[in-house]
DNA sequence: GTCTATATGAAGATAGAC
DNA sequence: GTCTATCTTCATATAGAC
């Protein structure tokens, strides 16, 4: 790897954390620098704005997200155990969810109210999530219910993440993470 | 009222939906100040500062949703109907969810992140509704699981509104709400 | 009580030396 | 490619006249 490449990599990642533990807004150049340990001026030679600083963690979060469900796919033999996978992740990330909640539901609830733009990129880690969920259930025969019940276990994810984080409650997130499993074990 | 009491009154209603619109931080006094019709420096002699706006705006929704909640214990009859119409909110404020959220959770999820004294008082939102759903389980005699299905009822409908803001999905915020209402029907 | 003018500080962004 | 110094803008907050 480049000597470039690297500082751009630490920059994206110590934006990433901030961006998630502080907010997109209210995080300031200065602190993804300091965080990083690149000067702030230096930025510009990697991001030409605070936009595309955002636009660089988005598109390395896509990545995650899209190499995790690859493994997922080739790694767990049924969809339905792949569901139940998918319903862990907040008891896998619990200690965070409960403290800055879901990393993609508050990123978009803040760019959702008014930097549009901003958000529809955002979208796009539900929709890796969404699209995966529908395979699952098409593989299961439901594809009648696909949309629906994808979109179901996104939102209960992002209500279990949302409350837990609300009330600090790691039993309340473990129960709707079982309700979860339950009702998926019924499909 | 006195005529300071109303220019007060219009400031924190301007508050009020611009910190649902735009949220909290990325809202400045000069906006709140056009929108209420108030000159900039005149906002100090009613609030020392934004924070203190913001609590007043926090005081503003609580007295709204107690209010609220008092009409529905005297004038809906019996616990379940009562549940069914809290299920309802989602779809009565259809149009503001898809657009902006929920203005309790996305009033939490950006005061959470790193403002947590203010996220406290933005949580007695919630801690209403809390109590209140609590209440209505204790009358159908589920007492034992009130604390669990309180906090279910939060989720489900946090998730709603944010899975649908996310997505502008109308359908789906009707289907999670029928989901709600079946729920109720058969405990 | 109401308003204008302004202080103060921080943030995003740029210029230009090395 | 890397870094320091600085510009500009805008936000919160204050001072003080009316």
């Amino acid at each position: 790897m480049k000597k470039g490449e690297a500082n751009r990599k630490r920059i994206v990642d110590a934006a990433n954390q901030l961006f998630y533990h502080k907010g997109y807004n209210q995080t300031a150049f200065s602190e993804v620098a300091d965080a990083s340990g690149i000067p702030k001026g230096n930025f510009y030679y990697y991001f030409r704005s605070k936009e595309e600083l955002l636009e660089a963690v988005i598109d390395d979060r896509l990545a995650g997200i899209k190499q995790m469900l690859a493994e997922w796919q080739r790694d767990i033999p049924t969809p339905r155990a792949r569901l139940h996978r998918y319903a862990q992740i907040p008891l896998n990330e619990l200690d965070d969810v409960l403290r800055y909640g879901c990393p993609m539901g508050s990123l978009n609830v803040e760019l959702g109210k008014n930097q549009l733009h901003l958000q529809s990129q955002a979208t796009e880690m539900f929709s890796l999530f969404r699209g995966w969920l529908e395979q699952q259930f098409d593989e299961l025969g439901l594809g009648e219910k696909k949309v629906e019940y994808a979109l179901h276990l996104l939102s209960v994810a992002q209500g279990a993440a949302l409350i837990g984080n609300v009330y600090r409650d790691r039993t309340f997130i473990a129960a709707e993470v079982a309700r979860m499993d339950k009702w998926i074990a019924t499909l």
